[in-house]
DNA sequence: TCGCTCATGTAACGTGTTACATGATTAA
DNA sequence: TTAATCATGTAACACGTTACATGAGCGA
């Protein structure tokens, strides 16, 4: 699955310019799908070539002109029929989680700092959601989405308050890279070697 | 961040082969980072072309050679450098929410399918990770990304669990497409209109 | 005057995915 | 005999990211 069919995805709510859909991706779509302009727009000249959506060129008053992009049947068709064969799959790049991985190779005072940023962006997240989860006359499944990005927050959040101090504890504080640190084995975190 | 980073940072822990260092991938690496032989072994390669691991060949009874790679210091303070200066992302795509996100294109026996699916592969994940909480004697670091990847998989299966009665009950039983879907308007889900 | 919103796009680049190729050993 | 484990790799392709380019209007 890729920007394409979340374009039509996107469409398939109402008509929309490609500046509306990036609105999209940054909020109802921000906890499950990243996409920027660079993607976006080429996405859309790709469908309309196809014959997914096409559009009307609006010019504005005192505003650069507009195409508002509408979904085709064609369209509507093929999102169905992508939205019906994509495997329910999750995969996420956590350039944090990978940080507290390798904590003890970062001196404390950077650790801080990394552990509040990302506190901070969290608790932002979580406010974008509450207020997505107020306008509350969507589907089921759009409500479902908005109630698992809240769960998930909530628990990254609550996580990090709660094993903030045990991580600093553990940092090391002294300017040099930590070369007293006792390798463990990759074996160990292995689990595959023995089970699953 | 890139594959090659993860690379390092696994050496950090040990020499490994190419092989050894896949199924950290698949294991402690798992709830963060993905990453396939097509992109390890070209890494792992790279990184010996920039001086930053090396390898000695060796050779098995009844088995294939293998490359165990080791971490040089450059490689080390590489890493270093790169952990210090990677600000804390987490981005994610999920078909998953995709799929709930458009739930009422589905045909509803689609839709049940996929929330078995998507729960029973999150409940063997939690599994590997509960397997991994055990063998507890590893850095703060470590148990923090343990604790925190049970959370989130935690979150998403009781997120999951009390929802989906109100969504299979949403989803249309009919055959064809459903364009009887009342359209929300695109501008409605995108609250970065207003506020943030 | 500074920065934000609206609005669209391109081009180069980096990166990762997928499928393919090989092949012996071992446990079920 | 089937599938899994061990073990390494390549090549084509798809995809997305980043930075760049433009430019008016509006509110603080």
């Amino acid at each position: 699955m890729d920007v394409k069919t979340l374009c039509l995805g996107a469409l398939s709510l109402g008509d929309a310019t490609g500046y509306d859909i990036k609105k999209l991706f940054e909020d109802a779509f921000s906890h499950f799908f990243v996409a920027g302009y660079g993607s976006i727009y080429p996405a859309l000249e790709k469908l309309t070539e196809q014959g997914m959506v096409l559009y009307q060129r609006q010019q504005q008053e005192k505003r650069p002109d507009k195409k508002v992009y509408s979904l085709t049947s064609f369209g509507r068709e093929a999102l169905v029929h992508e939205l019906i064969n994509t495997p329910p799959r999750e995969k996420s790049r956590s350039e944090f989680l990978v940080l507290m991985f390798f904590a003890h190779l970062l001196p404390s005072q950077r650790l801080a700092e990394v552990l509040n940023e990302f506190l901070e962006e969290n608790k932002k997240h979580l406010q974008m959601l509450e207020e997505l989860s107020k306008c509350a006359d969507q589907s089921a499944g759009i409500k479902f989405t908005i109630a698992y990005g809240l769960a998930a927050t909530r628990a990254a959040i609550e996580c990090i308050e709660q094993n903030r101090e045990a991580l600093l504890r553990d940092a090391y504080t002294t300017q040099p890279v930590a070369d007293a640190y006792q390798p463990v084995s990759v074996a160990t975190l292995a689990k595959n070697s023995k089970n699953e």
